[in-house]
DNA sequence: CGCGATTTGTGCACGTCTTCACAAGCGCCT
DNA sequence: AGGCGCTTGTGAAGACGTGCACAAATCGCG
Protein backbone atom coordinates (compact mmCIF):
# COMPACT_ATOMS: atom_id res chain seq x y z
CA UNK A 1 0.00 0.00 0.00
CA UNK A 2 2.66 2.11 0.48
CA UNK A 3 2.92 3.27 -2.78
CA UNK A 4 5.17 6.13 -3.52
CA UNK A 5 2.98 8.71 -4.98
CA UNK A 6 3.09 12.23 -5.42
CA UNK A 7 0.80 14.12 -3.17
CA UNK A 8 0.69 17.15 -5.18
CA UNK A 9 1.28 16.32 -8.72
CA UNK A 10 -2.02 15.29 -9.66
CA UNK A 11 -2.07 17.00 -12.84
CA UNK A 12 -5.62 17.84 -12.96
CA UNK A 13 -6.51 20.89 -10.46
CA UNK A 14 -10.20 19.81 -10.69
CA UNK A 15 -10.46 16.24 -9.82
CA UNK A 16 -9.21 16.75 -5.82
CA UNK A 17 -9.88 13.63 -3.21
CA UNK A 18 -11.46 14.72 0.19
CA UNK A 19 -9.46 15.77 2.46
CA UNK A 20 -8.97 14.08 6.10
CA UNK A 21 -11.31 15.81 8.52
CA UNK A 22 -8.74 17.68 10.13
CA UNK A 23 -9.35 19.30 13.85
CA UNK A 24 -8.72 22.90 13.52
CA UNK A 25 -6.09 23.22 16.15
CA UNK A 26 -3.84 20.77 14.08
CA UNK A 27 -4.58 22.59 11.07
CA UNK A 28 -3.18 26.12 12.45
CA UNK A 29 -0.14 24.44 13.79
CA UNK A 30 0.56 22.56 10.41
CA UNK A 31 2.43 25.85 8.86
CA UNK A 32 4.47 25.77 11.99
CA UNK A 33 5.48 21.96 11.27
CA UNK A 34 6.48 23.14 7.92
CA UNK A 35 8.38 25.87 8.34
CA UNK A 36 10.12 23.78 10.91
CA UNK A 37 10.58 21.01 8.39
CA UNK A 38 12.22 23.46 5.35
CA UNK A 39 14.22 24.93 8.05
CA UNK A 40 15.34 21.23 8.72
CA UNK A 41 15.72 20.53 4.93
CA UNK A 42 18.03 23.73 4.45
CA UNK A 43 20.48 21.91 7.18
CA UNK A 44 20.39 19.11 5.69
CA UNK A 45 18.33 16.67 8.21
CA UNK A 46 17.04 13.64 6.27
CA UNK A 47 14.81 12.44 8.98
CA UNK A 48 13.98 14.32 12.15
CA UNK A 49 12.02 12.80 15.12
CA UNK A 50 9.01 13.75 16.18
CA UNK A 51 10.98 15.25 19.76
CA UNK A 52 13.30 17.24 17.61
CA UNK A 53 10.87 18.67 14.77
CA UNK A 54 8.45 19.15 17.99
CA UNK A 55 11.02 21.51 19.46
CA UNK A 56 11.59 23.19 16.30
CA UNK A 57 8.51 24.38 15.91
CA UNK A 58 7.94 25.17 19.70
CA UNK A 59 5.36 21.99 20.80
CA UNK A 60 5.25 19.57 22.50
CA UNK A 61 6.34 15.89 20.72
CA UNK A 62 2.92 13.92 21.98
CA UNK A 63 0.62 16.88 20.36
CA UNK A 64 2.83 16.47 16.80
CA UNK A 65 2.24 12.74 17.16
CA UNK A 66 -1.00 12.93 17.47
CA UNK A 67 -1.03 16.17 14.77
CA UNK A 68 0.43 14.15 12.14
CA UNK A 69 -1.24 10.98 12.85
CA UNK A 70 -4.76 12.76 12.08
CA UNK A 71 -3.13 13.36 8.33
CA UNK A 72 -1.74 9.85 8.26
CA UNK A 73 1.70 10.39 8.83
CA UNK A 74 4.64 8.19 7.20
CA UNK A 75 7.03 8.14 10.19
CA UNK A 76 9.17 5.16 10.54
CA UNK A 77 8.96 3.66 14.53
CA UNK A 78 12.66 4.02 15.75
CA UNK A 79 13.38 6.22 13.26
CA UNK A 80 11.71 9.18 12.56
CA UNK A 81 9.98 11.34 10.21
CA UNK A 82 11.60 11.71 6.38
CA UNK A 83 11.77 15.24 6.17
CA UNK A 84 11.03 15.75 2.12
CA UNK A 85 8.24 13.28 2.64
CA UNK A 86 6.40 15.19 5.74
CA UNK A 87 6.91 18.23 3.41
CA UNK A 88 5.19 17.10 0.33
CA UNK A 89 2.40 15.46 2.73
CA UNK A 90 2.01 18.79 5.01
CA UNK A 91 2.07 20.81 1.29
CA UNK A 92 -0.49 18.85 0.23
CA UNK A 93 -3.20 18.66 2.68
CA UNK A 94 -2.75 22.90 3.19
CA UNK A 95 -2.89 23.00 -0.27
CA UNK A 96 0.10 24.26 -1.28
CA UNK A 97 1.12 22.77 -4.71
CA UNK A 98 -0.91 25.18 -6.56
CA UNK A 99 0.13 29.01 -6.07
CA UNK A 100 -2.38 30.79 -4.95
CA UNK A 101 -3.64 34.03 -5.84
CA UNK A 102 -4.12 36.68 -3.10
CA UNK A 103 -6.07 39.89 -3.92
CA UNK A 104 -4.57 42.42 -1.61
CA UNK A 105 -7.49 45.34 -1.00
CA UNK A 106 -6.09 48.63 0.70
CA UNK A 107 -2.96 50.05 0.14
CA UNK A 108 -2.01 52.69 2.92
CA UNK A 109 0.70 52.33 5.91
CA UNK A 110 -0.14 48.23 6.18
CA UNK A 111 -0.88 47.16 3.00
CA UNK A 112 2.05 49.09 1.40
CA UNK A 113 4.04 46.69 3.94
CA UNK A 114 2.26 43.62 2.79
CA UNK A 115 2.63 43.92 -0.56
CA UNK A 116 6.21 44.23 -0.08
CA UNK A 117 6.61 41.66 2.08
CA UNK A 118 8.29 38.47 0.66
CA UNK A 119 7.09 35.89 3.34
CA UNK A 120 4.02 35.80 0.35
CA UNK A 121 5.90 34.66 -2.45
CA UNK A 122 8.33 32.65 -0.57
CA UNK A 123 5.32 30.36 0.65
CA UNK A 124 3.23 29.78 -2.17
CA UNK A 125 0.94 32.48 -2.54
CA UNK A 126 1.35 35.89 -5.17
CA UNK A 127 -0.30 38.59 -4.69
CA UNK A 128 -2.20 39.19 -8.14
CA UNK A 129 -3.99 42.27 -7.92
CA UNK A 130 -3.17 45.65 -5.64
CA UNK A 131 -6.48 47.18 -5.08
CA UNK A 132 -7.15 50.69 -3.44
CA UNK A 133 -10.97 53.18 -2.74
CA UNK A 134 -8.79 56.19 -3.59
CA UNK A 135 -8.56 57.48 -7.01
CA UNK A 136 -4.98 59.47 -6.04
CA UNK A 137 -3.55 55.95 -4.95
CA UNK A 138 -4.55 54.03 -8.18
CA UNK A 139 -1.91 53.66 -10.98
CA UNK A 140 1.32 53.66 -8.34
CA UNK A 141 3.27 51.04 -9.04
CA UNK A 142 4.14 48.42 -5.76
CA UNK A 143 6.73 46.34 -6.11
CA UNK A 144 6.23 45.37 -9.69
CA UNK A 145 2.52 45.80 -9.63
CA UNK A 146 0.09 48.71 -10.46
CA UNK A 147 -2.78 49.36 -8.01
CA UNK A 148 -6.30 49.42 -9.23
CA UNK A 149 -9.37 50.67 -8.59
CA UNK A 150 -11.29 48.42 -5.72
CA UNK A 151 -14.16 48.66 -8.49
CA UNK A 152 -12.38 47.02 -10.91
CA UNK A 153 -12.51 43.63 -9.10
CA UNK A 154 -14.92 41.88 -11.48
CA UNK A 155 -12.41 42.30 -14.07
CA UNK A 156 -9.18 41.16 -11.93
CA UNK A 157 -11.50 38.56 -10.60
CA UNK A 158 -11.93 37.49 -14.59
CA UNK A 159 -8.38 37.89 -15.56
CA UNK A 160 -7.51 35.58 -12.89
CA UNK A 161 -8.62 32.72 -10.22
CA UNK A 162 -8.21 34.79 -7.10
CA UNK A 163 -7.92 32.56 -3.93
CA UNK A 164 -7.96 34.54 -1.23
CA UNK A 165 -8.26 38.70 -0.56
CA UNK A 166 -6.50 40.07 1.92
CA UNK A 167 -8.19 43.77 3.43
CA UNK A 168 -6.03 46.09 4.44
CA UNK A 169 -8.50 49.19 4.63
CA UNK A 170 -9.64 50.95 7.59
CA UNK A 171 -12.20 49.71 9.51
CA UNK A 172 -14.94 51.99 7.94
CA UNK A 173 -14.56 50.28 4.34
CA UNK A 174 -13.86 46.58 5.11
CA UNK A 175 -17.38 45.55 5.08
CA UNK A 176 -17.53 46.88 1.84
CA UNK A 177 -14.70 45.15 0.55
CA UNK A 178 -15.88 42.07 1.82
CA UNK A 179 -19.19 42.04 -0.17
CA UNK A 180 -17.24 42.62 -3.29
CA UNK A 181 -14.76 39.86 -2.27
CA UNK A 182 -17.46 37.53 -1.91
CA UNK A 183 -19.49 39.37 -4.96
CA UNK A 184 -16.61 38.12 -7.38
CA UNK A 185 -16.14 34.87 -5.73
CA UNK A 186 -13.26 34.90 -3.35
CA UNK A 187 -14.53 32.42 -0.35
CA UNK A 188 -11.39 33.28 2.06
CA UNK A 189 -10.35 36.60 3.52
CA UNK A 190 -7.83 37.85 5.56
CA UNK A 191 -8.57 40.99 7.53
CA UNK A 192 -6.37 43.22 8.87
CA UNK A 193 -9.15 45.99 9.87
CA UNK A 194 -10.06 46.27 13.57
CA UNK A 195 -14.10 45.16 12.52
CA UNK A 196 -15.86 42.50 12.42
CA UNK A 197 -16.89 41.06 9.51
CA UNK A 198 -20.39 39.20 7.95
CA UNK A 199 -19.98 36.97 5.33
CA UNK A 200 -22.47 34.22 4.16
CA UNK A 201 -22.29 30.96 4.98
CA UNK A 202 -18.87 28.85 3.11
CA UNK A 203 -16.77 31.74 3.38
CA UNK A 204 -13.75 31.55 5.78
CA UNK A 205 -12.43 34.72 7.67
CA UNK A 206 -9.95 34.69 9.69
CA UNK A 207 -8.83 38.26 11.27
CA UNK A 208 -5.54 39.61 12.34
CA UNK A 209 -5.37 42.76 14.89
CA UNK A 210 -2.40 43.94 15.90
CA UNK A 211 -3.90 46.20 19.05
CA UNK A 212 -5.63 42.92 20.01
CA UNK A 213 -2.46 41.05 20.43
CA UNK A 214 -0.70 43.99 22.37
CA UNK A 215 -3.87 44.09 24.64
CA UNK A 216 -3.84 40.31 25.55
CA UNK A 217 -0.05 41.40 26.77
CA UNK A 218 -1.32 43.91 28.09
CA UNK A 219 -3.17 42.14 29.96
CA UNK A 220 -0.08 39.38 31.20
CA UNK A 221 1.98 41.93 32.21
CA UNK A 222 -0.83 43.34 34.62
CA UNK A 223 -1.15 40.20 35.71
CA UNK A 224 2.44 39.95 36.77
CA UNK A 225 2.45 42.93 38.28
CA UNK A 226 -0.13 42.20 40.35
CA UNK A 227 1.44 39.12 41.49
CA UNK A 228 5.20 40.14 42.25
CA UNK A 229 3.39 43.36 44.21
CA UNK A 230 1.93 40.42 46.66
CA UNK A 231 4.60 40.52 49.55
CA UNK A 232 5.10 37.34 51.50
CA UNK A 233 2.50 37.85 53.76
CA UNK A 234 0.06 35.89 51.85
CA UNK A 235 -1.86 38.42 51.08
CA UNK A 236 -5.88 39.12 51.59
CA UNK A 237 -4.74 42.28 52.49
CA UNK A 238 -6.63 43.49 49.68
CA UNK A 239 -10.12 44.75 50.54
CA UNK A 240 -12.84 44.05 48.45
CA UNK A 241 -14.20 47.78 47.42
CA UNK A 242 -17.69 48.13 46.72
CA UNK A 243 -19.51 49.68 44.24
CA UNK A 244 -16.80 49.01 41.11
CA UNK A 245 -13.41 50.52 41.16
CA UNK A 246 -13.27 54.14 41.59
CA UNK A 247 -9.83 55.11 40.96
CA UNK A 248 -7.31 53.82 38.12
CA UNK A 249 -4.15 52.51 39.51
CA UNK A 250 -2.17 54.06 36.97
CA UNK A 251 0.62 52.72 39.93
CA UNK A 252 1.46 49.44 38.78
CA UNK A 253 5.17 49.58 40.02
CA UNK A 254 6.97 47.26 37.53
CA UNK A 255 10.11 46.08 38.28
CA UNK A 256 12.67 47.28 35.66
CA UNK B 1 -11.04 30.56 51.11
CA UNK B 2 -12.97 32.06 48.18
CA UNK B 3 -14.19 34.55 49.61
CA UNK B 4 -15.93 36.38 46.75
CA UNK B 5 -14.20 39.41 45.99
CA UNK B 6 -14.87 42.20 43.91
CA UNK B 7 -12.46 41.13 41.14
CA UNK B 8 -12.21 44.69 39.30
CA UNK B 9 -11.59 46.79 42.54
CA UNK B 10 -8.67 47.95 42.67
CA UNK B 11 -7.34 48.77 45.89
CA UNK B 12 -5.86 52.08 47.25
CA UNK B 13 -2.40 53.08 45.79
CA UNK B 14 0.01 50.58 46.14
CA UNK B 15 -2.19 47.35 47.66
CA UNK B 16 -2.54 45.78 44.00
CA UNK B 17 -5.37 43.38 44.08
CA UNK B 18 -5.28 40.44 42.71
CA UNK B 19 -6.31 39.88 39.40
CA UNK B 20 -9.37 37.12 38.84
CA UNK B 21 -7.81 34.28 36.47
CA UNK B 22 -9.65 34.35 33.59
CA UNK B 23 -9.37 31.63 30.89
CA UNK B 24 -7.44 32.39 28.41
CA UNK B 25 -10.03 32.05 25.77
CA UNK B 26 -12.11 34.83 27.66
CA UNK B 27 -8.85 37.12 27.80
CA UNK B 28 -8.45 36.94 23.95
CA UNK B 29 -11.99 38.06 23.22
CA UNK B 30 -12.19 40.93 26.24
CA UNK B 31 -10.33 43.55 23.27
CA UNK B 32 -13.13 42.34 21.04
CA UNK B 33 -15.78 43.37 23.56
CA UNK B 34 -14.05 46.56 23.95
CA UNK B 35 -13.87 47.90 20.58
CA UNK B 36 -17.31 46.47 20.46
CA UNK B 37 -18.15 48.84 23.41
CA UNK B 38 -16.64 52.08 21.94
CA UNK B 39 -18.13 51.94 18.80
CA UNK B 40 -21.45 51.66 20.60
CA UNK B 41 -20.42 54.46 23.30
CA UNK B 42 -19.50 56.73 20.34
CA UNK B 43 -22.91 55.76 18.67
CA UNK B 44 -24.62 56.86 21.92
CA UNK B 45 -25.51 53.96 23.74
CA UNK B 46 -25.54 54.32 27.38
CA UNK B 47 -27.01 50.39 27.87
CA UNK B 48 -26.60 47.48 25.44
CA UNK B 49 -28.02 44.06 26.37
CA UNK B 50 -25.64 40.78 25.98
CA UNK B 51 -27.62 40.19 22.53
CA UNK B 52 -26.89 43.62 20.99
CA UNK B 53 -23.11 43.48 22.67
CA UNK B 54 -22.32 39.63 21.29
CA UNK B 55 -23.73 40.84 17.73
CA UNK B 56 -21.38 43.15 17.47
CA UNK B 57 -18.26 41.59 18.98
CA UNK B 58 -19.40 38.29 16.74
CA UNK B 59 -19.47 36.00 19.56
CA UNK B 60 -23.20 34.43 20.72
CA UNK B 61 -24.51 35.87 23.97
CA UNK B 62 -23.90 32.95 25.85
CA UNK B 63 -20.15 32.97 25.83
CA UNK B 64 -20.43 36.85 25.88
CA UNK B 65 -22.43 36.67 29.00
CA UNK B 66 -20.32 33.89 30.72
CA UNK B 67 -16.54 35.81 29.83
CA UNK B 68 -18.06 38.98 31.49
CA UNK B 69 -19.31 37.25 34.79
CA UNK B 70 -15.68 35.47 35.15
CA UNK B 71 -14.71 39.36 35.65
CA UNK B 72 -17.49 39.76 38.43
CA UNK B 73 -19.81 41.57 35.84
CA UNK B 74 -21.79 44.49 36.47
CA UNK B 75 -24.68 43.60 34.43
CA UNK B 76 -28.38 44.38 35.38
CA UNK B 77 -31.16 41.73 34.91
CA UNK B 78 -34.08 43.24 32.55
CA UNK B 79 -31.54 45.99 31.14
CA UNK B 80 -28.25 45.07 30.49
CA UNK B 81 -24.72 46.34 30.74
CA UNK B 82 -23.83 50.10 31.72
CA UNK B 83 -21.81 50.88 28.33
CA UNK B 84 -19.12 52.96 30.33
CA UNK B 85 -18.84 51.05 33.12
CA UNK B 86 -18.32 47.81 31.32
CA UNK B 87 -15.73 49.96 29.39
CA UNK B 88 -13.65 50.92 32.30
CA UNK B 89 -13.99 47.18 33.78
CA UNK B 90 -12.52 45.68 31.34
CA UNK B 91 -9.89 48.84 30.29
CA UNK B 92 -8.79 48.35 33.82
CA UNK B 93 -8.82 44.36 33.69
CA UNK B 94 -6.86 44.74 30.75
CA UNK B 95 -4.01 46.77 31.96
CA UNK B 96 -5.33 49.89 30.07
CA UNK B 97 -5.31 52.19 32.69
CA UNK B 98 -1.77 53.48 31.93
CA UNK B 99 -0.66 54.00 28.24
CA UNK B 100 2.00 51.68 27.91
CA UNK B 101 5.27 51.85 26.49
CA UNK B 102 6.38 49.87 23.20
CA UNK B 103 9.70 49.31 21.69
CA UNK B 104 9.50 48.15 18.23
CA UNK B 105 12.50 47.01 16.54
CA UNK B 106 13.25 46.51 12.87
CA UNK B 107 12.24 49.26 10.85
CA UNK B 108 11.94 47.24 7.70
CA UNK B 109 8.94 46.68 5.09
CA UNK B 110 6.74 45.56 8.17
CA UNK B 111 8.34 47.32 10.71
CA UNK B 112 7.85 50.96 9.13
CA UNK B 113 4.12 50.28 8.53
CA UNK B 114 3.63 49.19 12.28
CA UNK B 115 5.57 52.32 13.35
CA UNK B 116 2.82 54.21 11.68
CA UNK B 117 -0.01 52.56 12.27
CA UNK B 118 -2.22 54.59 14.75
CA UNK B 119 -4.50 51.82 16.12
CA UNK B 120 -1.56 51.35 18.26
CA UNK B 121 -1.85 54.86 19.78
CA UNK B 122 -5.62 55.06 19.43
CA UNK B 123 -5.91 51.56 21.96
CA UNK B 124 -3.65 52.49 24.87
CA UNK B 125 -0.14 52.11 23.53
CA UNK B 126 2.81 54.76 22.56
CA UNK B 127 5.73 53.41 20.79
CA UNK B 128 8.55 54.57 22.72
CA UNK B 129 11.00 53.43 20.38
CA UNK B 130 12.37 52.70 16.98
CA UNK B 131 15.30 50.33 16.71
CA UNK B 132 17.31 48.67 14.49
CA UNK B 133 20.26 46.70 13.70
CA UNK B 134 21.47 48.28 10.53
CA UNK B 135 23.50 51.40 11.08
CA UNK B 136 22.09 52.71 7.91
CA UNK B 137 18.53 52.88 9.26
CA UNK B 138 19.93 54.50 12.37
CA UNK B 139 18.74 57.93 12.42
CA UNK B 140 16.17 57.70 10.09
CA UNK B 141 12.81 59.93 11.17
CA UNK B 142 9.78 57.89 11.08
CA UNK B 143 6.28 59.41 12.28
CA UNK B 144 8.37 62.06 14.41
CA UNK B 145 10.80 59.04 16.02
CA UNK B 146 14.67 58.79 15.32
CA UNK B 147 15.38 55.44 14.61
CA UNK B 148 17.83 54.16 17.12
CA UNK B 149 20.59 51.36 16.94
CA UNK B 150 19.15 47.95 18.58
CA UNK B 151 22.57 48.07 20.94
CA UNK B 152 21.17 51.02 22.32
CA UNK B 153 18.54 49.00 24.38
CA UNK B 154 19.70 50.09 27.40
CA UNK B 155 19.68 53.34 27.08
CA UNK B 156 16.41 53.21 26.30
CA UNK B 157 15.22 50.84 29.09
CA UNK B 158 17.08 53.04 31.27
CA UNK B 159 14.98 56.46 29.84
CA UNK B 160 11.47 54.59 29.99
CA UNK B 161 9.94 51.56 31.43
CA UNK B 162 9.60 49.50 28.53
CA UNK B 163 6.89 47.13 28.75
CA UNK B 164 6.23 45.17 25.57
CA UNK B 165 8.55 44.78 22.73
CA UNK B 166 7.69 44.22 18.92
CA UNK B 167 10.15 42.06 16.86
CA UNK B 168 9.65 43.31 13.18
CA UNK B 169 12.74 41.64 12.14
CA UNK B 170 14.08 38.74 9.56
CA UNK B 171 14.28 35.52 11.25
CA UNK B 172 17.32 35.04 11.30
CA UNK B 173 17.20 38.30 13.90
CA UNK B 174 14.91 37.79 16.22
CA UNK B 175 16.10 35.19 18.51
CA UNK B 176 19.10 37.50 19.34
CA UNK B 177 16.51 40.70 19.47
CA UNK B 178 14.27 38.64 21.82
CA UNK B 179 17.51 37.82 24.12
CA UNK B 180 18.67 41.51 24.24
CA UNK B 181 15.04 42.62 25.27
CA UNK B 182 14.77 40.32 27.98
CA UNK B 183 18.44 41.65 29.23
CA UNK B 184 16.97 44.96 29.99
CA UNK B 185 13.51 43.94 31.28
CA UNK B 186 10.93 43.38 28.59
CA UNK B 187 8.90 40.56 29.95
CA UNK B 188 6.09 40.91 26.95
CA UNK B 189 7.19 40.20 23.10
CA UNK B 190 4.87 40.01 19.93
CA UNK B 191 6.72 38.34 17.31
CA UNK B 192 6.06 39.30 13.42
CA UNK B 193 9.46 37.45 12.84
CA UNK B 194 8.43 33.29 11.41
CA UNK B 195 10.48 31.48 13.86
CA UNK B 196 9.81 30.05 17.28
CA UNK B 197 11.23 32.08 19.81
CA UNK B 198 12.93 30.59 23.57
CA UNK B 199 12.82 32.84 26.00
CA UNK B 200 12.57 32.45 29.93
CA UNK B 201 10.12 31.44 32.27
CA UNK B 202 7.73 34.42 33.39
CA UNK B 203 8.36 36.22 29.65
CA UNK B 204 4.89 35.85 27.69
CA UNK B 205 5.39 35.77 23.58
CA UNK B 206 2.65 35.99 20.82
CA UNK B 207 3.46 35.76 17.79
CA UNK B 208 1.59 36.66 14.55
CA UNK B 209 2.55 34.91 10.88
CA UNK B 210 0.60 36.88 7.70
CA UNK B 211 1.63 33.97 6.16
CA UNK B 212 1.03 31.74 8.82
CA UNK B 213 -2.85 32.83 8.67
CA UNK B 214 -2.63 32.46 4.48
CA UNK B 215 -1.73 28.65 4.61
CA UNK B 216 -4.53 28.06 6.73
CA UNK B 217 -7.22 30.01 4.73
CA UNK B 218 -5.44 28.32 1.71
CA UNK B 219 -6.12 24.57 3.30
CA UNK B 220 -10.19 25.93 3.97
CA UNK B 221 -9.99 26.68 0.22
CA UNK B 222 -8.34 22.94 -0.36
CA UNK B 223 -11.03 21.90 1.31
CA UNK B 224 -13.93 23.27 0.00
CA UNK B 225 -12.68 22.70 -3.53
CA UNK B 226 -12.23 19.04 -2.70
CA UNK B 227 -16.25 18.96 -1.23
CA UNK B 228 -17.36 20.37 -4.50
CA UNK B 229 -15.58 18.40 -7.03
CA UNK B 230 -17.07 15.03 -5.75
CA UNK B 231 -19.77 14.54 -8.19
CA UNK B 232 -20.60 10.82 -9.44
CA UNK B 233 -18.47 11.91 -12.76
CA UNK B 234 -15.08 10.98 -11.11
CA UNK B 235 -15.85 8.03 -9.98
CA UNK B 236 -13.09 6.02 -8.89
CA UNK B 237 -10.28 8.17 -10.05
CA UNK B 238 -9.72 8.88 -6.64
CA UNK B 239 -7.84 6.06 -5.11
CA UNK B 240 -4.81 7.95 -5.75
CA UNK B 241 -4.29 9.55 -2.64
CA UNK B 242 -1.31 8.08 -0.18
CA UNK B 243 -2.86 5.69 2.09
CA UNK B 244 -4.33 7.44 4.89
CA UNK B 245 -6.87 9.52 3.66
CA UNK B 246 -7.94 7.82 0.19
CA UNK B 247 -11.93 8.67 0.05
CA UNK B 248 -11.99 9.78 3.39
CA UNK B 249 -16.14 10.37 2.75
CA UNK B 250 -16.35 14.03 4.70
CA UNK B 251 -20.52 13.95 4.98
CA UNK B 252 -20.20 17.50 5.60
CA UNK B 253 -24.11 19.36 5.60
CA UNK B 254 -22.20 21.93 3.94
CA UNK B 255 -24.55 23.46 1.22
CA UNK B 256 -23.36 26.39 -1.24
C1' DC C 1 -48.24 46.88 44.98
C1' DG C 2 -47.99 43.01 42.34
C1' DC C 3 -47.41 41.06 37.73
C1' DG C 4 -45.40 40.17 33.45
C1' DA C 5 -41.71 41.11 30.26
C1' DT C 6 -37.00 41.11 29.92
C1' DT C 7 -32.24 39.96 30.62
C1' DT C 8 -28.42 38.40 33.41
C1' DG C 9 -25.76 34.82 35.61
C1' DT C 10 -24.84 29.93 35.93
C1' DG C 11 -25.30 24.72 36.51
C1' DC C 12 -24.85 21.05 33.46
C1' DA C 13 -23.87 18.35 29.56
C1' DC C 14 -21.24 18.02 25.54
C1' DG C 15 -17.48 18.44 22.41
C1' DT C 16 -12.67 19.57 21.54
C1' DC C 17 -7.96 19.71 22.71
C1' DT C 18 -4.03 18.22 25.47
C1' DT C 19 -1.19 15.15 27.93
C1' DC C 20 0.28 10.81 29.65
C1' DA C 21 1.79 6.34 29.25
C1' DC C 22 2.67 2.34 26.82
C1' DA C 23 2.27 -1.37 23.27
C1' DA C 24 3.74 -2.14 18.61
C1' DG C 25 7.13 -1.71 15.15
C1' DC C 26 11.69 -0.88 13.28
C1' DG C 27 16.74 -0.96 12.76
C1' DC C 28 21.08 -2.22 14.55
C1' DC C 29 24.36 -4.95 16.84
C1' DT C 30 26.03 -9.15 18.47
C1' DA D 1 18.57 -15.05 14.30
C1' DG D 2 17.56 -12.93 18.32
C1' DG D 3 17.56 -9.37 21.52
C1' DC D 4 17.83 -4.48 22.59
C1' DG D 5 17.14 0.30 22.37
C1' DC D 6 14.72 3.77 20.18
C1' DT D 7 10.59 6.04 18.20
C1' DT D 8 6.04 6.14 16.48
C1' DG D 9 1.10 5.80 16.91
C1' DT D 10 -2.80 5.66 19.95
C1' DG D 11 -6.14 4.57 23.84
C1' DA D 12 -7.58 6.68 27.88
C1' DA D 13 -7.94 10.28 31.12
C1' DG D 14 -8.02 14.85 32.19
C1' DA D 15 -8.34 19.86 31.25
C1' DC D 16 -10.51 23.26 28.87
C1' DG D 17 -13.96 25.70 26.23
C1' DT D 18 -18.81 26.02 24.48
C1' DG D 19 -23.77 26.19 24.33
C1' DC D 20 -28.23 25.21 26.26
C1' DA D 21 -31.72 26.12 29.22
C1' DC D 22 -33.56 28.04 33.17
C1' DA D 23 -33.83 30.23 37.82
C1' DA D 24 -33.04 34.69 39.81
C1' DA D 25 -33.23 39.53 39.52
C1' DT D 26 -34.80 43.87 37.82
C1' DC D 27 -37.76 47.30 35.56
C1' DG D 28 -42.09 49.32 33.93
C1' DC D 29 -46.85 49.56 34.12
C1' DG D 30 -51.45 49.16 35.28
Amino acid sequence: MSQHRHPGAPGRAGAVPALPDLPEATVARLPEYLRALHNLADAGHETVSSEGLSAAAGVNSAKLRKDLSHLGSYGTRGVGYDVALLIEQIEYVLGLTQRRAVALVGVGNLGHALAGYDGFASRGFRIAALLDADPSRVGEEINGLVVRHVDDLPTVAAEESLAIGVIATPAGAAQQVADQLVAVGVTSILNFAPCVLSVPEGVDVRKVDLAIELQILSFHEHRKASLTALPATGGTALTALPGGFAATDTQEAIGT
